[in-house]
DNA sequence: GCTATAATTCGTTAGTTGACGAAGTGTGGA
DNA sequence: TCCACACTTCGTCAACTAACGAATTATAGC
């Protein structure tokens, strides 16, 4: 891994909003609206995030529909990415912010998606 | 590890003067003097980046007369923050810069300190 | 005490980052 | 062929960061 690519993963964890979108992915594929919701900040925002979460492998990302779906980097990343994850998931283990979003994630994934995508509307 | 140290560790490590310093000190201590000589960066730069690194608990350091002496954080930093570590060094092994760097400081340790220290001197 | 010197602190400046909303893109359904 | 909607891109603003030099602190030697 060079310089570069290692201060982009750097980079992408340095923001306590992109860490929690990253390890709210552990239990699996989410939808962007999902993570809107979760992290309540504008979709326009929230979508930069991943980007940048994108850019540095941290996650995979397809799009069905309308909706774009992102999931951790699995065995397609580079061994210091994986570490990468690894390393982040078991150091906030017992934070109480990651532990009080994978408690919300549920509820999150119980929710009609069409409903939930209630982040673009006033109410 | 609560979120505020994690983020202080990924923004100590998402600066390739950070992550430089950090890894020169793989093979034992090193003078503040040194690591300037190795940067080529302002001494007050270097002191700066050196103390964000202390103050996420990647590196210890010693006062020994007039000498800023720093070390990684060994057996007394938290399980998370010797991962980081160990982590850092592993993904950046093969980087061009980095082991550049290695060579570097093999020179740099058989100078005498004293006449090191030119980094304060004009010329 | 003085002086020299290793390091730190502080103020300034230029560049970067994160937030938002407005406007644009593209997809699915009426 | 529209419209609704999920998402992205862009422009803007405030906050932060890295760099430097000047001034300050602290220590060693005279």
């Amino acid at each position: 891994m060079k310089m570069r690519e290692f201060i982009q993963v750097t980079q992408a964890l340095a923001d306590p909003a992109r860490v929690r979108a990253l390890l709210a992915l552990r239990d699996g594929e989410l939808c962007l609206c999902q993570i809107i919701e979760l992290l309540g900040l504008a979709p326009s925002t929230v979508s930069r995030h991943l980007n940048l979460l994108y850019q540095a492998q941290l996650v995979q990302r397809r799009k069905q529909g309308r909706w774009m779906y992102f999931t951790l980097a699995g065995k397609t990343a580079t061994p210091p990415v994986q570490q990468a994850i690894a390393w982040a998931a078991a150091a906030l283990a017992t934070d109480p912010l990651i532990k009080q979003d994978a408690r919300r994630i549920k509820t999150l994934c119980r929710q009609n998606l069409v409903e939930l995508c209630a982040c673009y509307r006033p109410n």
